[in-house]
RNA sequence: GCGCUCGUAGCUCAGCUGGAUAGAGCAACGGCCUUCUAAGCCGUGGGUCGCAGGUUCGAGUCCUGCCGGGCGUGCCA
């Protein structure tokens, strides 16, 4: 159930009944303002400039042709022509019942297309780092909402495994393999260290330079002991990741790998195609495809290179051999990259030349959801006090440790085992909901205390207000799903929250149609803070609260806590019973 | 130079196909706990929406120019 829909099909219907075009648009949206409840539509007055008309005029003959049923109680004509729209208490009652009932909340299924979501994609040369955050974590909240509104997602995480730097990391792993009796597992511990220690090799040492080299095109060509040398290398580092996604909560698993090695064998193929279609020429030795849809320096087409004079290919030429496997073999309707903002020229182009060469066709849509950077206090790129980059397993690891302290410095009485968990999931969920709750283009600013504050806009604010409600059912001694009895909407307090929850869906529509999770963020605290007031101003178990009004309230809080349970759940921020 | 992007309260951020008096949180100040978790709630103050034009009945939102920041711009990814 979504009310907004609902109410636009009304009023585009009765639009249309009142003689208006079918282009003009009922612009239903929630009321902007707590006075003018509970919805409004704004279309009259546009379409009163097409009928030449008075906007009042137009928006009375549009209510005249509307046919609501039970759904409002009331419609009035407002300002210069907004229609505002009081819903029946009765109907918002039941809605909030039916919703309850439906597993899905409410939410319902959209055609099932087959979306394939490029996410997290870390260089396997190096650590997972900060720098991968944003990727992983908004692309996973898209992907488990899109699979929530019924599509078929494919994960792909395309990975870094292949390049010239593994030549390097290999004569390393086999050097210091060779020198002391090292295992791989034990020398890749930190991946950080080691690949540092490679570049000083490499740097210092020709020998070892040329000998890295030579490995880059011995794996090149399939030379078995360096395949067999790489496939450890890459194991390791991809266990790396998965340490990271599985502390994180990030749905990300093996079978979602689909790193840049996976496109090797296609490539040369690629590039004889665009060369035989002439959509690719060779240009100063390289072969380069050239767009008059951007313009270079000099205002000509510009380049894009997809080999290298030196025969090389690089990574245009992949993300296009990637495009004509997620478009032909995946059969995708839908390609979304969440890929850093810095990307976004390049992400065009290859989407230009996919559409030109074919390899994507006019249905499919190819989305590049670009992101801003991770900055720290100053503004500047978030880093170590030395300038380092900060590697996302200590990033979690200060999380969960700075949420240990908030934790136990107050007065608890839970165990040091409820401690690490609760510890766990605030820690973890304070830094995924601080990103998260960003408009996901800008940069932003990362800050410890305030993601970790149970005041404002945060996890543990939400966390808690989950608790909160828990609570109530422990302290009543009831089980949610015995409840029975209808609800009522009295209080202003309750009917404000009871279409807030209605709104869910609204918001989930909005995560996979912009791939913006931070407007389910938004719902989410906005949802929290009407449950606070409800809270404070609607009792439930004291004394003098009346059966039904008690047992309408308890539904009121099962919808609230299941509701906020499902929208954290698809943000990947976990909840628990108590903290 | 060209392209992308951002500029909203002291700070961090919302503002959805243009709509009513631009909203939150933090910080500041003032209230509310013998009563369901006060990690909470209620209230007050705080804005020339970078600047200047334009389109419109109506502009934070669209267009143009300018100022300021970030990023990108032929052989890294």
């Amino acid at each position: 159930m979504n009310i907004r829909e609902l109410l636009n099909q009304q009023f585009q219907a009765a639009m249309i009944a009142a003689g208006i075009p079918y282009s003009y648009s009922p612009h239903v949206t929630p009321a902007k303002k707590a006075g003018f409840r509970d919805y409004q539509a704004n279309g009259a007055m546009a379409a009163a400039k097409a009928m030449k008309d008075n906007p009042r005029n137009i928006a009375q003959s549009i209510i005249e042709h509307l046919e609501l049923g039970d759904i409002a109680e009331k419609l009035e004509i407002a300002g210069p022509g907004f229609i505002n729209i009081h819903l029946n208490q009765q109907w918002l009652a039941e809605q909030v019942l039916d919703t309850q009932r439906d597993e899905k909340l409410g939410v319902e299924k959209d055609a099932a297309q087959t979306v394939v979501v490029d996410y997290s994609s870390p260089n396997l040369a190096k650590e997972m780092h900060v720098g991968h955050l944003r990727s992983t974590i908004i692309g996973d909240a898209v992907v488990k909402a899109l699979e929530f509104k019924g599509h078929h997602v494919i994960r792909q995480n395309h990975v870094g495994d292949w390049g010239t730097q593994f030549g390097m990391l290999i004569a390393e792993l086999e050097s210091q393999q060779q020198n002391a009796d090292t295992s791989a597992e034990m020398a890749l511990q930190d991946l950080e260290v080691f690949y540092q220690q490679a570049k000083k090799h490499f740097d210092d040492d020709e020998t070892f330079a040329q000998t890295a080299r030579d490995y880059v095109v011995k794996l090149q060509s399939g030379d078995e002991a360096i395949l067999n040398m790489w496939q450890q290398f890459r194991d390791i580092s991809l266990k790396h990741s998965e340490e990271i996604y599985e502390k994180l909560n990030v749905s990300l698993t093996r079978t979602d790998v689909m790193g840049e090695s996976a496109y090797n064998k296609d490539l040369p193929v690629l590039v004889e195609d665009l060369k035989s279609r002439e959509f690719a020429v060779e240009d100063n030795g390289a072969t380069v495809v050239f767009l008059e849809e951007f313009k270079d320096k000099e205002g000509k087409p510009s380049p894009a290179i997809i080999q290298k004079q030196d025969g090389g290919y690089l990574y245009a030429t992949t993300d296009l051999a990637c495009i004509r496997h997620r478009a032909g073999t995946l059969k995708a309707d839908r390609l979304m990259y969440f890929i850093d903002a810095r990307q976004n020229l390049h992400m065009q182009q290859v989407f230009t030349i996919a559409r030109k060469a074919g390899y994507a066709s006019e249905s499919l849509s190819l989305e590049h959801h670009g992101f801003g950077t991770m900055n720290g206090s100053d503004g500047k790129p978030f880093k170590t006090r030395s300038g380092g980059t900060v590697k996302l397993a200590s990033l979690v690891d200060e999380a969960i440790e700075r949420a240990t302290q908030l934790i136990k410095a107050r007065e608890t009485d839970l165990s040091d085992q409820d401690i690490k968990e609760i510890a766990q999931k605030v820690g973890v969920g304070a830094v995924k909901y601080a990103d998260l709750s960003k408009t996901r283009t800008n940069d932003y600013i990362f800050n410890w205390d305030s993601m970790l504050s149970f005041e404002g806009n945060t996890a543990p604010y939400l966390q808690y207000a989950y608790t909160r409600v828990r609570s109530i059912f422990r302290k009543a001694n009831v089980d949610p799903s015995t409840l029975k009895s209808s609800i009522t909407l009295e209080a202003p307090q309750e009917r404000a929250l009871a279409i807030k929850l209605l709104q869910f869906s609204e918001a989930v529509d909005q995560v996979i149609k912009e791939a913006f999770p931070h407007v389910l963020c938004t719902y989410l605290y906005e949802l929290s803070s009407l449950y606070m007031s409800f809270y404070e101003a609607c009792p439930i178990l004291k004394d003098g609260v009346e059966q039904s009004a008690r047992e309408s309230r308890l539904l009121i809080c099962e919808a609230v806590a299941n509701t906020m349970k499902q929208g954290l759940e698809l943000l990947g921020i976990e909840v628990m019973e108590r903290m």
